[in-house]
DNA sequence: CGCAATTCCTCCGTATACTGTCAATTCATC
DNA sequence: GATGAATTGACAGTATACGGAGGAATTGCG
C-alpha cells in the first residue's frame, strides 16, 4: 500500500512553520511556486475526474479543437491550444496511435497533414464531457462565484501581458 | 530570424472571435487551460529574467531549499518544493553534474544520500537572487497591490483544497 | 533476535514542454 | 520562371512531471 502521507508529514517542523508564517526567502509563497502548484493541482483533478478514459488534459484540448475545427493542421491546432509544434506533434502521434484522430495528406499543400476526429475520438469526447466539466468546476470550488470571475480575469490579464507561444 | 508571429496571427478569425467573446465550449476560457497558460507564462518570464544563469525554476527552488536546510535528503527536498522523488532525483543529478550540489552517503543511514550546496551553487544562488525577484514581480505586474494579495490567497486556497504531492 | 513493514534511492515507462535544426515544399518577388 | 524567404512536419536534445517496481537498508514489534 502506497504511503498516504501528505507533504507536511515529511517536513521538519521548522520548514512547515516557515511555510505557514512566511519567512524571509520562502519560495513557498512566491507566485512562481504557487502557479506551478496550481498546475499540479489542475492536472491531478483532471486525472481523478477523468480516470478510466485514458486521456490527458492536452489530448482533451486537442480533441475539442479538432471537433470545432475539422480539417485543421497540426501547427494551427498547436496555436489554438497554446502548444508548440514539437509537443503538439508528439501528442497527435499518441492520439493517432490510440485511434482517436486521422491524419491525411493535403493534395493542395504537400507540407501539411490534415487532421480529423475519428468516430472513436468523437465518442470519447462526448463521453468524457461531463467529467471534464466536473473537473473544471472542482478546480475553482474553493472560490465563491464572484471570486471565480475575478480569478479568471486576473489569470487572463497576466497571460495576456507576457504573451507566450 | 525566427517569426515573431503571436498566437492570434495563426488562427482563423472564427477561433479568435470565439476565444475573445466566449463560445459554448471554449476550452480557452476554462480554468484548466488558463492555469496551464499561466504556468507557461511563469516559466517563460523566469527564463527571460534569469537568462545566462543556466538554471531552471526547479533547480532554483532546490537551491533555496538546500541553502535553508543543509544536509537534507532527496525525498525531503522533494516534499519541500512539491516534487515527486523520481523527478527530484533527475533534477539533483543534473545539478550535481553542473557542480551546484554535493551528494554524500550518510554513515548513520546507508539508504540516504545527504545533500549540500557546493560553493559554486551558493554563489549562483546569491548572484541570481535579484533576477529571480524581478521575475516574480513581473508575473504579478498586471495586478494592482490589492489584487496581488487576493490572487495569491486564492491560489493558496485552491491548492490547499486538493492537496497534491 | 527474527521478521514484517517502512523508507530511501534508482530505474522504467509515459506524457508534457520548448529550442533548435533539417528537408521538403510553397510563396513572394523580381 | 528563377530564387530567396517563409512554412510545415519530423527529429534531437534538455528538463519537468508522475506512477510503479525493485533492491538495499532500517525500524518496529513480538
Amino acid at each position: 500500500m502506497p504511503s498516504e502521507s501528505s507533504l507536511a508529514d515529511l517536513l521538519p517542523e521548522e520548514a512547515v512553520r516557515d511555510a505557514a508564517h512566511g519567512g524571509m526567502d520562502d519560495v513557498y509563497l512566491k507566485p512562481g511556486h504557487l502557479i506551478r502548484r496550481l498546475q499540479q493541482m489542475a492536472v491531478s483533478v483532471f486525472a481523478q475526474e477523468c480516470e478510466g478514459f485514458d486521456m490527458t488534459p492536452m489530448q482533451y484540448a486537442a480533441l475539442v479543437a479538432l471537433r470545432d475545427n475539422p480539417g485543421i493542421d497540426a501547427t494551427r491546432i498547436g496555436a489554438l491550444v497554446a502548444m508548440d509544434r514539437s509537443t503538439m506533434g508528439n501528442v497527435l502521434e499518441r492520439m493517432e496511435g490510440k485511434g482517436l484522430i486521422e491524419r491525411r495528406a493535403n493534395p493542395q499543400d504537400k507540407r501539411v497533414k490534415l487532421l480529423k476526429l475519428s468516430r472513436r475520438g468523437a465518442k470519447l469526447l462526448a463521453d468524457c464531457e461531463p467529467f471534464v466539466r466536473a473537473a473544471q468546476a472542482r478546480m475553482l470550488e474553493p472560490l465563491d462565484a464572484a471570486e471565480r470571475v475575478q480569478f479568471t480575469h486576473m489569470m487572463r490579464r497576466m497571460i495576456a501581458r507576457q504573451d507566450v507561444i
